[in-house]
DNA sequence: CCTAACTCCTGCATGC
DNA sequence: TGCATGCAGGAGTTAG
């Protein structure tokens, strides 16, 4: 459920409460957390010890604590990860994966993941484009809070695809860090039905579209991020409260704030798809 | 090269 | 009560 501005979020919490410390040892308690590194957990944790943490960085749903040396410890929470900063000899939760202790004998932090969709790598820093990225993220597009971020290229790059709308928007390497949450809200304030055909888009339409991503993030990031549960939260642990502000995800059966329409759910990429029947008609040609 | 289906995983809600 | 099923879904991998 993490998107970017949980992410973001996420990224303050670890420069504010780990940057500029020095890590001492590295506890990997299952291995599937590290994965994606693939000298293994016992190479991930030696490699660890006597680091310095020098940044914490985000592109899209990416996260990365940025090391001496150019190198970095990539992150990504996937469905449910989160990272806690705690005070030593709190109490292991019941999902820890991965345990990070500091020289100054601070508070750890801690990888958790319920779903272990997320996990931990080491990863060297390349330069793509002028921005220095680890290996796995090369391919990952700009996001639109990235000052750098090109809306005309995105724009054009989201019409040069063959297919519906909505895979298009959740497509990392066109723009990242809108998940099937914030694609749906984008879907909904631009009145775009998902299944609308990308190359039937107007320029003007999918620079709206863009916008409406750019928008709703942001004010979901003002408000802490979205919840449903306690799965998503800071690094204090604390949820936000964007989900107050939802239009239509997850909101099936309610009425649209806009027109009073009931909100529908349809089967999507075998998960859902929130949208307004009124606002949001299904087009002449769907690409379902 | 392009697009889309498949797959990984755990916990909770639901139905018989 | 207990068991089966469905659902939450990001993104790498595989298939066509």
């Amino acid at each position: 459920m993490p998107e970017l501005p949980e992410v973001e979020v996420v990224r303050r919490g670890l420069d504010t409460h780990v940057t500029g410390r020095r890590i001492t040892a590295v506890e990997v308690l299952h291995p599937r957390a590290t994965r994606r590194h693939e000298l293994g957990p016992v190479d991930f944790a030696d490699r660890l010890a006597g680091r310095d943490v020098v940044a914490a960085r985000r592109r899209g749903k990416y996260l990365w604590l940025e090391l001496d040396g150019a190198e970095a410890i990539l992150a990504h929470l996937g469905m449910s990860g989160q990272m806690l900063v705690q005070p030593e000899g709190t109490a292991d939760e019941k999902h820890l994966r991965v345990r990070l202790r500091f020289d100054d004998g601070g508070p750890e932090l801690r990888f958790v993941d319920q779903r272990t969709f997320g996990g931990l790598a080491m990863a060297d820093l390349v330069d793509v484009d002028g921005a220095a990225l680890p290996v796995p993220v090369a391919h990952i597009a700009r996001d639109p809070m990235d000052p750098a971020f090109d809306p005309d290229a995105a724009v054009t790059a989201l019409r040069r695809k063959r297919t519906g709308v909505k895979r298009a928007l959740l497509d990392q390497t066109l723009v990242s860090g809108v998940g099937n949450i914030y694609a749906d809200e984008s879907l909904w304030r631009t009145k775009l039905h998902w299944a609308r055909p990308t190359e039937k888009l107007s320029r003007a339409q999918a620079g709206e579209l863009l916008s409406a991503a750019a928008d709703v993030m942001n004010e979901a990031l003002a408000a802490g991020g979205t919840s449903f549960d306690a799965l998503y939260v800071n690094v204090n642990g604390q949820s936000g409260y964007f989900d107050r502000a939802l239009a239509v995800y997850g909101q099936e059966g309610r009425a649209c704030r806009r027109c009073g329409s009931v909100i529908r759910r349809d089967p999507f990429m075998n998960r859902s798809s929130y949208s307004c029947p009124k606002c949001q008609p299904m087009p002449k040609n769907p690409h379902i």
